[in-house]
DNA sequence: TATCAATTATCAAAAATGATAAATGTTGTA
DNA sequence: TACAACATTTATCATTTTTGATAATTGATA
């Protein structure tokens, strides 16, 4: 028995196996760690990630959808947030889960020479 | 600026998407649920996730070839299991953020029948 | 060899991807 | 109002990948 046990993760399997899967394209993986930091419009997404904009819009559409992110309009421009706590959480889960190990930057090793603190 | 910078993430974009591919379809995401709670063999997964026996030997064999899980073999049996802490922590993570506003059975409410200690 | 456990091979159907073109919606301006 | 410019979305297409099912194969044990 874990924090979530199999039975409660099988009934939600499909949906979250969704969510993940949203996050599971590099593009749309970068897209999403954009977000992080705030709010982003469509360009801003565009510029920082490079992905192309029919395609980026194809995606933010999926991960709208899915109901990964939120959106706000002002004027012409469309802006893009994670969608609420629980996202913002699995993202910065995954970040400290996949970055602890690459470099020594994590609670797990404290390196001097680094200077980018790591909140958690 | 968050917990992993963009830029870090940018360079492991591939890499992280590709794992989180792996656990982005319901029957490979419920399977490495069941490996939260210690190796299972390939029968007893195939069991309690219900997934016909070749396509979870292949889902298992990308899982194996991604570095997600491994493998230990006892006679005829194979055993598998989170490749390391990195995904267990990714798993744990998973749990928590989708099971905090489903009920309240987290580390938020200490549930006394759980005998597992959760390390993190 | 017979049996059990797991893997590999094969195939058709479905879905995702990247590129390009066309169509919206919004704002400012004549 | 009409129109142009900008920001975003939608449509379309060919290619690739994933999926679920079935059959065949490998590996280990008695």
């Amino acid at each position: 028995m874990d924090i979530l046990n199999l039975e409660q993760l099988r009934e939600r399997a499909g949906e979250v196996s969704g969510l993940l899967k949203l996050l599971s394209h590099p593009n749309r993986l970068l897209v999403a760690c954009e977000m992080m930091e705030g709010e982003r419009s469509v360009s801003q997404i565009e510029t920082s990630t490079g992905v192309k904009q029919p395609n980026l819009s194809r995606d933010l559409a999926r991960m709208r959808e899915a109901g990964l992110v939120t959106t706000r309009r002002e004027a012409k421009q469309v802006f893009y947030r994670l969608a609420d706590h629980r996202i913002e959480a699995l993202m910065r889960a995954m970040c400290a889960a996949f970055a602890s190990d690459l470099k020594p930057q994590l609670n797990t090793s404290p390196s001097p020479a680094n200077d980018q603190g790591v909140t958690q």
